[in-house]
DNA sequence: GTAAAAAATTAACAAATGTTAAATTCGGAC
DNA sequence: GTCCGAATTTAACATTTGTTAATTTTTTAC
């Protein structure tokens, strides 16, 4: 499977512990703006995108907000669910149709304790994510909304997929200025 | 040692592990405004404040820019370092007088290999800085600057010990205004 | 205690972003 | 292809935040 060569990448893990594993992953796929995890729910799976394009998303003033992207390979959790236990107010939507490969996360938590490399394999991936998170921060800290978008813009190519609305909550802007930018940009 | 009942409120690890992870704790001392890590540096140190309060900070178009506060039982690390072995642009000061708990980062991942449950801990360490590192994401992307300010004020007390150009750069703002939302809030 | 330096505030104006609403463009269903 | 609805852009004005510089307050060094 694509997924366990990406893992490898990663970190090695025994044939041992490559086959608990394996035995964890599913397949599953969602169409267009089809909703993966509702909002308000616990995060008890841990995605990884094969093929499409999938958000987080959650409400704040009636307004629809994207906190993050996730593309071919990337990992796709509610980690303030995920490592709390407690529900979270974010969802996760397929922005396109979008096939991902799911784990159930208790399942794989009890491995954690026969397979320490398992546990090192998803701790490395998580940090991973966590430098991601870290990395965002310093751009909303202290970038303009245009750098910001530059900056998206120089790092998928799969953003042209993606609705504006969707661009300009991730960038922590309006539509409207979204739209401002792009076109001093052209 | 206070530092190893935290981290058994954490996870708690083998008399054994924990003799092992004891003898890599050092105590160290800083005084007010005293530079811990140099900006440029790698980060091979795990700190957690003892007492005081420390900063992440970074320069940016010749600001200084303050990334992050710890306070007591706060670990504090430039996690982009640590997870990638790179060089980072932030480096770590202390605010006031400050005494921190030191761990060299590659004896303690050299523990990992003997002692499962080490590597357990300071995973789940981790984990709650990421979700920090989430949640203030989520502040910086669709709060304003004033209701950053007042949740700021809501969970710590020590804040009135930070000098106000330092809250204002982590709030995203200039110290100008931040004192203009100051003096709307009297 | 006093002087100098640093920190914080205030003011005036500039730039960036938000808000509302209308106009235009695009995409999918038929 | 046409129509309808959604997405995007544009415009006009409001609000927030930034910039520069002067002033006041607080802290530090002696």
């Amino acid at each position: 499977m694509e997924l366990l060569s990406f893992f490898e990448s990663i970190y090695k893990i025994t044939p041992d512990a490559r086959e608990s594993l394996s035995s964890l992953i599913t397949e599953k796929e969602y169409s267009k703006n089809e909703v993966i995890q509702q909002i308000g729910s616990r995060c008890r799976t841990i995605y990884i995108v094969k093929k499409g394009i999938a958000r987080i998303f959650y409400h704040k003033d009636g307004l629809d907000i994207t906190e993050h992207f996730a593309f071919d390979n990337d990992l796709i959790v509610r980690a303030e669910s995920l490592f709390t236990g407690e529900p979270t107010s974010k969802g996760i939507q397929a922005i396109e149709n979008t096939t991902v490969y799911a784990i159930d996360s208790s399942s794989l938590f009890s491995l954690y304790d026969q397979h320490h490399d398992i546990e090192r394999l998803f701790r490395l991936l998580f940090e991973r994510e966590h430098v991601n998170s870290i990395k965002r921060l310093e751009s909303l800290q202290f970038q303009s909304a245009k750098d910001r978008y530059l900056e998206l813009l120089k790092n998928t190519d799969y953003i042209q997929k993606i609705p504006l609305k969707h661009i300009a909550s991730y960038l922590g802007i309006t539509q409207v200025s979204l739209s401002r930018i792009r076109s001093e940009i052209r």
